[in-house]
DNA sequence: AGTCGCACTCGGACGC
DNA sequence: TGCGTCCGAGTGCGAC
């Protein structure tokens, strides 16, 4: 389930492995994935001929940079890429491949069919959905204490579903919001409109830092993560509560509790968050 | 306008 | 053991 660190890792890890390549033709085993254009025929004809220039990321979605395209890429639950020989057999889960002029290919593998690419202009990538309403990058100058308390301050939702929707910051998604309530010692159902300037405070900067440190650490890897170099994540030995339910909590030894909050699991300490 | 529920998808966990 | 059912992930959209 890749969050901000794990797809940061997947960008540094792909960049390398695909700039400069170009295109020959990309071939679409399942056209459904290809949100734009409306035909995946229109998309693959589009890329032929294209290199590869760079691979940005804003928020979760990875951007793959072409002479004229931004071709934006979200992995949801299980999506990975990985560069492969042509003669490498491909398997049910390979839904596109990008066949290079050098003889190699990158191919996108997802077992859930759950992500999503959208092809624009270069240029116009940010002006329509996905990327058009997302909120500030954790690491930008953009997100600051004010920025995040304005946010909350205008919702009736709990924090953390708050906290899920990318309009607050960027980045965050079960894991990392969860671990970042957990170390700013809120209460996951926490009304976001009623933390306290102190709580703001220790929330902003726990959501920076457990995201930076899990990129330092190349991401967790709860179930299948990989990069696009097929290494596994290490933040996963760092988690405080994700995953955790029943186990004790590593700050005060209380047992961790896991309930639903805005339909989602959600796994914290009863002393340490305080509701 | 803010909020909520649902669709999308299917391997794996769970229950009988 | 086998079968059916539910869960979970992030986002966009329609409905209220």
């Amino acid at each position: 389930m890749p969050e901000l660190p794990e797809v940061e890792t997947v960008r540094k890890t792909l960049k390398e492995l695909v700039t400069g390549k170009e295109i020959g033709q990309v071939s679409i085993h399942w056209p459904k994935m290809i949100k734009q254009p409306g035909e995946a025929e229109q998309f693959a004809d589009a890329l032929a001929g294209q290199t590869i220039l760079d691979v940005g990321r804003r928020g979760k979605f990875l951007i793959i940079y072409t002479d004229d395209y931004a071709l934006v890429s979200h992995l949801r639950m299980e999506g990975k890429y990985a560069l492969y020989s042509k003669e490498e057999d491909k398997d049910k889960h390979t839904h596109v491949i990008f066949h290079f002029t050098d003889g190699s290919e990158l191919r996108y593998r997802d077992v859930r069919k759950f992500g999503t690419m959208h092809l624009f202009a270069k240029g116009e990538e940010f002006a329509s959905l996905p990327l058009s309403q997302l909120g500030p990058e954790p690491f930008s100058e953009e997100f600051t204490p004010q920025f995040l308390q304005q946010r909350l301050a205008g919702t009736n939702r709990a924090v953390k579903t708050a906290l899920l929707d990318q309009k607050a910051v960027v980045g965050l998604g079960n894991i990392y919001v969860d671990e970042a309530l957990f170390r700013a010692g809120i209460h996951p159902e926490r009304l976001a409109s009623s933390l306290s300037d102190d709580e703001i405070g220790r929330l902003h900067k726990e959501i920076v830092a457990t995201l930076s440190e899990a990129v330092e650490k190349g991401g967790s890897t709860i179930r299948s993560y990989v990069n696009s170099q097929g290494q596994i994540g290490m933040f996963q030995l760092e988690l405080f509560v994700y995953g955790r339910k029943g186990e004790a909590c590593k700050t005060c030894g209380s047992t961790l509790e896991r309930i639903i909050v805005g339909g989602r699991g959600t796994v914290f300490c009863p002393v340490c968050q305080v509701k």
